[in-house]
Parts: C-alpha cells; sequence; structure tokens
RNA sequence: GGCUAGGUGGCAGAGUGGUUAUGCAGCGGCCUGCAAAGCCGUGUACGCCGGUUCGAUUCCGACCCUAGCCUCCA
C-alpha cells in the first residue's frame, strides 16, 4: 500500500500531494518564538501539530526540520529594560522556557534550533545581494526591501500590490519609496544589540532573519514553511520576496502550511483583554499529554476555542484509551516497528491533510476493540497498534496505571494521591466486603471519591484511579 | 472596504450527493452485593432562502451570523 500525504497549501489554496523533491534529505522550516516571555497556548499549537507532521514525515522519509529562536527583537529589548536585567539573560530565559514547556508537551526538538543572532554575517550577505539586486534600497541609516521589484509580491497572501503600496492604514515612515517597503536592517542606538554592516551599527528586521536561516540551514527552496496563519501577512509574503529575489527567482518554500489560531471565549488571546493562557501555568493543573491531545483534537487550520471543558474533556479521552491498554496483555512480545503496527485508517486520516480528529476517532475504535476482545492474542495485537498509531501523534506513551493514577505529576489539579494509603484502604474494604459488610465497604469506597479516587471492582481485585477533575 | 476561514445533534468535533464519524453528557439493558469501568442498544444534527438533481447537510447563487488577517502578533 502506497501512502501519499496531501496538505492543504496556502500558496495554491487547495490541497496537493506532497512528494518530495528529495526523499533522503526532505525540508521543513517553522517560526519559532521570538523569546520575551512565557508561551502561550497559541504559541503551543503550532510546535504540537507540526510535531506530529514530523513524526509522519520521519516514518517515511528522511526529514530536516529546522524551527528557529528569534532573540534579536524589540519586544526583547523592552522586556530586558523593564527588568533591569541583560538583554541577552531575557532570550536565553524564554528560550529554556520556551524547550521545556513545548518537551512538556511532547514535542520533540527539532532537527535545528537556529538562533539569529548566530546568523548575523549570513544576514548581512544576504541584505547585500538584495541591494546589489536593486530589490532593496538605504534610506535613513536603514535598508529596506524595494516591493515594487517583486512582482510576485502580494501572491501568498492574496493580497492587491496596488493597494498594499498605496498602504492608507497607518502612517508610513517619510523615508520609504511606497508604503509597503519594509525593513532589512534598522540602525542602532549605543544601548541596544548591534552589529557592524556596510549600513552601520544596527540590527536585522524580523523577516530577514527566517530567509537567512533557511538559506543557510535547508537551502534554496524548501519543501514545507509552516506557522500560524497570522504569520501569511506580511512575514511570510517578506520571506518569499526576499528568499526569492535573493536566488534569483528560484521557488521559496513548495508547501506553505499554517494552523489555524487558539482563540479564548471565542476571541483572540490578548494582553489586553487579559485572557492569555500561559503553558507553564495550565500545565500546574493539568498534564502535558492532555493538553496535547486537546490541541489535536480540532484540525488544525481550524481554530480551536480554549476553555476548560476541552482539557478536562482531553483528560476523559485519555482516560479511555489508557483503561483499554491496562486491561491488554503486555504486547512486550510484538515488534516495536513503529509504521507497520499503525492502523491504516489512522494513517489515511494523517495522510488526508493532518486528520488528527478522525486519526483520534481511530484510536476509539481501536480502543473499544480492545475492550470487546476475548483472545489475548487478538488484544496484544490492537494494543500495540493503539500505541504505535499514538506514538505517532506523541500520545499514549505512559504507562497505564501511571497516567490513571495520576502518578504523572501533573494528571489532576489538587492534592496527589498517596499510592500506599489507597492501597491501605482498599485493603480494609477488602476485607469488609469478604465479611459481607457492605456499609463499611461503601464508607470507605465514598471516602475515597470525596478524595478523587475512583475505585473499580473486577475479576482480578479492585483497582482505583485519579477521577477528573 | 479587500482577503481568509467557518456556521453540523445537549457540548466538543470529523465527514459525505442517497448508508454508524468519534468523544463527553443523556436514556434503556447486561455485568456488579451496590457502584465504577466495560459492553450492547438508543437520538428524524447539518444557519436562512432559492437553484441544479430522481435525491443536497454535502454542488451553485443570494442572504444572515461568527472569528481572523490587512505591515507587533503562533
Amino acid at each position: 500500500m502506497s501512502h501519499s500525504l496531501t496538505l492543504y497549501n496556502t500558496r495554491t489554496r487547495q490541497k496537493e500531494p506532497f512528494v518530495p523533491t528529495d526523499p533522503a534529505r526532505v525540508t521543513m522550516y517553522v517560526c519559532g518564538p521570538t523569546v520575551y516571555s512565557y508561551p502561550h497556548i497559541g504559541n503551543a499549537r503550532p510546535a504540537v501539530v507540526f510535531d506530529v507532521l514530523a513524526r509522519l514525515l520521519r516514518s517515511r522519509y528522511r526529514l530536516v526540520y529546522a524551527r528557529n529562536i528569534t532573540d534579536v527583537d524589540d519586544k526583547i529589548n523592552r522586556a530586558a529594560a523593564k527588568e533591569g536585567i541583560p538583554i541577552g539573560d531575557i532570550a536565553a530565559r524564554y528560550t529554556a522556557v520556551y524547550r521545556a514547556d513545548m518537551a512538556a508537551l511532547g514535542v520533540a526538538p527539532p532537527d535545528l534550533e537556529p538562533r539569529a543572532t548566530d546568523h548575523i554575517p549570513a544576514i548581512v550577505a544576504m541584505i547585500s545581494t538584495l541591494v546589489d539586486a536593486g530589490h532593496a534600497y538605504t534610506a535613513e541609516d536603514h535598508v529596506l526591501f524595494r516591493v515594487r521589484s517583486f512582482a510576485g509580491y502580494g501572491d501568498l497572501s492574496r493580497r492587491d500590490r496596488r493597494e498594499l503600496l498605496a498602504g492608507a492604514r497607518v502612517d508610513v515612515a517619510p523615508y520609504k519609496e511606497d508604503a509597503g517597503d519594509f525593513v532589512l536592517w534598522k540602525p542602532s542606538p549605543p544601548e541596544l544589540p548591534g552589529w557592524d554592516s556596510p549600513w552601520g551599527r544596527g540590527r536585522p528586521g524580523w523577516h530577514i532573519e527566517c530567509s537567512a536561516m533557511v538559506a543557510t540551514h535547508l537551502g534554496r527552496t524548501i519543501d514545507i514553511h509552516g506557522g500560524g496563519n497570522d504569520l501569511i501577512f506580511p512575514h511570510h509574503e517578506n520571506e518569499v520576496a526576499q528568499s526569492s529575489c535573493a536566488h534569483g527567482g528560484e521557488l521559496f518554500a513548495r508547501f506553505w502550511v499554517h494552523n489555524g489560531f487558539v482563540n479564548v471565549d471565542h476571541t483572540k488571546m490578548s494582553k489586553s483583554l487579559g485572557n492569555v493562557v500561559l503553558v507553564h501555568e495550565l500545565l500546574q493543573q493539568a498534564s502535558g499529554e492532555a493538553i496535547r491531545l486537546a490541541l489535536l483534537s480540532a484540525h488544525y487550520r481550524q481554530p480551536l476555542d480554549w476553555t476548560s471543558d476541552v482539557l478536562s474533556e482531553a483528560h476523559r479521552k485519555l482516560d479511555r484509551l489508557y483503561g483499554a491498554l491496562r486491561d491488554a496483555p503486555a504486547e512486550t512480545t510484538l515488534s516495536g516497528a513503529a509504521v507497520v503496527d499503525v492502523d491504516p485508517r489512522f494513517l489515511a486520516a494523517l495522510d488526508d491533510d493532518l486528520n488528527t480528529p478522525r486519526a483520534l476517532a481511530v484510536l476509539f475504535d481501536l480502543a473499544r476493540d480492545l475492550n470487546r476482545s476475548a483472545s489475548p492474542e487478538e488484544q496484544k495485537q490492537l494494543a500495540a497498534r493503539l500505541r504505535a498509531s499514538g506514538a505517532m501523534l506523541g500520545l499514549l506513551g505512559a504507562d497505564p496505571e501511571v497516567w490513571l493514577q495520576g502518578r504523572d505529576g501533573g494528571a489532576t489539579a489538587g492534592d496527589s494521591p498517596d499510592p500506599e494509603a489507597v492501597e491501605h484502604l482498599l485493603a480494609e474494604r477488602l476485607a469488609a466486603r469478604q465479611g459481607r459488610d457492605f456499609a463499611t465497604a461503601d464508607r470507605i469506597r465514598d471516602d475515597l471519591a470525596a478524595a478523587g479516587i475512583v475505585i473499580e471492582d473486577g475479576p482480578d481485585g479492585t483497582r482505583w484511579r485519579r477521577a477528573v477533575n
């Protein structure tokens, strides 16, 4: 059976079969964070989504996946000024926080994590190329991209160039030839980060960083470029212009893949509304796996409304999945060859433009089959398939008992249960039940329930798990 | 105003020109000392109005509504 991944390509506005230029080197670049603050749930969505895409691609090709760190930016400068500490400390701190938070969500580190400040020479070289070719010009110590010089400008975002050039929206810097021209290099005063360049001491504009890092690490034409759909304009449009013009008109990215926004209370997160949901705060009340599942429960291109229900529902879903796995015999005797064991329907769902909701539905089908099955051999196979499929989403890697009992350190809010104390009470209850003292047995059960412990009497004894908060 | 996505059963959320999405919640049953978990069964869901069609939630057109982008933004 041949697998054929189709992806919705923003460039063409349609789903297209993904055929890599070179299966031995598939290249993917995703816009990473600007490290000036804690990542919020909206920052987490692309990280998780493209992590899933990376897992899928790695199952078939050799992938080089780069996700950058923007560590020179005015927001970082402001954060440093506010705290009165060096700019580098802010960038270092939030880079570490970002990595830790994404790791907690089960996001595997990308192959490359280039930082803008490590690529100043490449950035300067690319700007020089653009200036020499007439695609950029200097004005008042700035270097600006001449949008008029690139006929394809506006194609990605489907914006009309003439309107962009008219720029009726905001006040335009007087030194710009056209309102749509954007900064490649800007001067830095002594107190701000700066590097020497042919245009004096300065720092790069945001868009050029990505173009330079892509070219440095992945090449002139890459297979996939990803990011949040708010980046289509201007960021990605500008990247296309820069890279294409610096490389003699070569195609920059074959596929543009954009994820939808995470909303809170049906509207966009913003500091002014005070509805920003930070990942590190969420991790204090929920496990990373539940957060991850919640992020994958809607199709990546759809907006996702983040509510407390979304999270607890994800937790319940994992309870069901892990519950099915718990009852299966150990599948250790089966081969761990991931792709072989992945359910074909599951793969077909992911191949269809990363349809994670449909893929998840297959997981639940497997769980039902598993719960229904009476054959240990069949159970082993189903469990292996469920685990292998889940692994492609970065889910179901935990020990079922550990998950269900909330011993993973963050499955539920509140106090974590003391397993020994629970076992002790269960022993008392067992004695009561054996003595037909159901009143005592039920009282113990009620006490446990009040503590958030749900118990299940089965043929092989009593088991317990954490209730969903 | 221009450009993008959407409006699906109580909720979340896929999908389809005529047939069960899936999960949670509900209801009935099995199992259980009783529960829980699990299993079985169960819901005339597709914004509004036209059109195409033997047949439309699914295609076309108009309309209403929601969210996002239009040089900070995942």
